[in-house]
DNA sequence: AAGGCGGGGGT
DNA sequence: ACCCCAGCCTT
């Protein structure tokens, strides 16, 4: 549309004519992705789901290589539902927060016990894995229910709108039943989608392309020039530092693994031995049995809560020795967590 | 309401 | 060095 002279300034008060607009922006701008099937095309509920839970607090170039290995190996729910668990721990070593995996597979077990998929946002909530956000979500796509999927990208994009300036974690409630409010009747998948979408590539978190927006004329933290300040969140507490050993254990080309308790930290997944780790100045590490280790170097790795930082021992062993897990050839270790993939690789290939 | 829980990429 | 991310679960 071409006009001469000032543009209209759009009435940014109610946002009753947003839904609309953008979803005319996504119809033109809507991003292909894998799970994402031609619009108006039904989308398939075990691809969505699987998709939705790979991808909380992570990002699609991260998620998508799991998304295809998953679907290849295990094109259906029935069929995830029948693999053992140390090969789903193993295909999703390194797509972190494994409490996710874990819960995937209770979850497909209970959806190929049932015999189908509950269709509600409420229904959809109770299955373990599935909350707030993502029962909204599967419920809207896969299900064309009147349901909202208000993730961290809803968040941002209404913060800016509303330019919300109270506390946070009250704004959220609000702003939740905002966009619930604003589910249109007929598209409630696309709506959710377009509005992921626009977070995504448009209403990005430091650099906001207003230019581009459809919305922009709703938004309030536009007009207020600085839409960038929000959303306005408490400041976040500083990690500690944890410092610990990982033993690397070799002994006849076979390198000793132990699964980790399903609860806590890297739970379900395999791993090397370690000492505790703790916080403060570094002290003796306690290895897991009596050998000539050898301090191979130190490796980082960033967990949400601490930073780690890891001696790696090495002992190439005369005789097995007596000791809790499993021995894997060096050339078949597979699924480790990016933590001890780290130690693992300084140990065998010094980098 | 707060904290545990991974990992990688952007600036 | 700091930020962020298609959050959920337990306490």
């Amino acid at each position: 549309m071409m006009t001469t002279g000032r543009q209209a300034v759009p009435k940014h008060e109610d946002l009753n004519k947003l839904p609309a607009d953008l979803l005319a922006w996504f119809d033109r701008h809507g991003r292909d992705l894998p799970w994402r099937m031609a619009l108006g095309e039904r989308r398939d509920p075990y691809r969505v789901w699987l998709a939705e839970i790979m991808l909380q607090q992570t990002t699609i170039p991260h998620g998508t290589p799991y998304f295809h290995k998953f679907t290849d190996r295990w094109p259906s729910v029935e069929a995830l539902a029948a693999a053992k668990d140390e090969e789903v721990m193993t295909a999703w070593a390194g797509l972190g927060y494994y409490a996710r995996a874990r819960n995937l597979l209770k979850c497909a077990r209970e959806i190929a016990e049932r015999g189908s998929w509950p269709e509600t946002a409420v229904e959809l909530k109770k299955l373990p894995g599935i909350g707030p956000y993502t029962a909204g979500a599967i419920a809207a796509i896969a299900f064309n229910q009147p349901a909202a999927a208000v993730d961290g990208n809803v968040d941002r994009v209404f913060a800016r709108l509303l330019a919300l300036k109270g506390d946070w974690a009250q704004e959220k409630k609000r702003l939740h039943k905002e966009v619930e409010r604003l589910v249109p009747e007929g598209r409630p998948g696309d709506f959710a989608e377009a509005l992921m979408d626009l977070g995504a590539t448009v209403c990005t978190p430091t650099k906001p392309n207003c230019l581009i927006c459809p919305v922009s004329g709703y938004c309030r933290a536009k007009a207020e020039g600085e839409p960038e300040r929000y959303p306005i969140k408490p400041p976040k507490k500083a990690k500690p530092v944890r410092r610990g050993a990982a033993y690397v254990a070799i002994h006849k080309g076979d390198v000793l693994l132990q699964r980790r308790p399903d609860k806590g930290l890297l739970g379900g997944m395999a791993g090397l031995p370690t000492s505790d780790w703790v916080e403060g100045e570094r002290s003796d590490p306690v290895p897991p049995f009596k050998a000539s280790w050898e301090e191979i170097g130190e490796v980082r790795h960033v967990f949400t809560h601490f930073d780690l930082r890891l001696t790696v021992q090495r002992a190439d062993l005369p005789r097995r020795p007596k000791a809790d897990g499993f021995w894997v050839p060096l050339d078949e270790v597979e699924g480790l967590p990016s933590v001890f993939a780290k130690a693992f690789r300084l140990a065998i290939a010094g980098k």
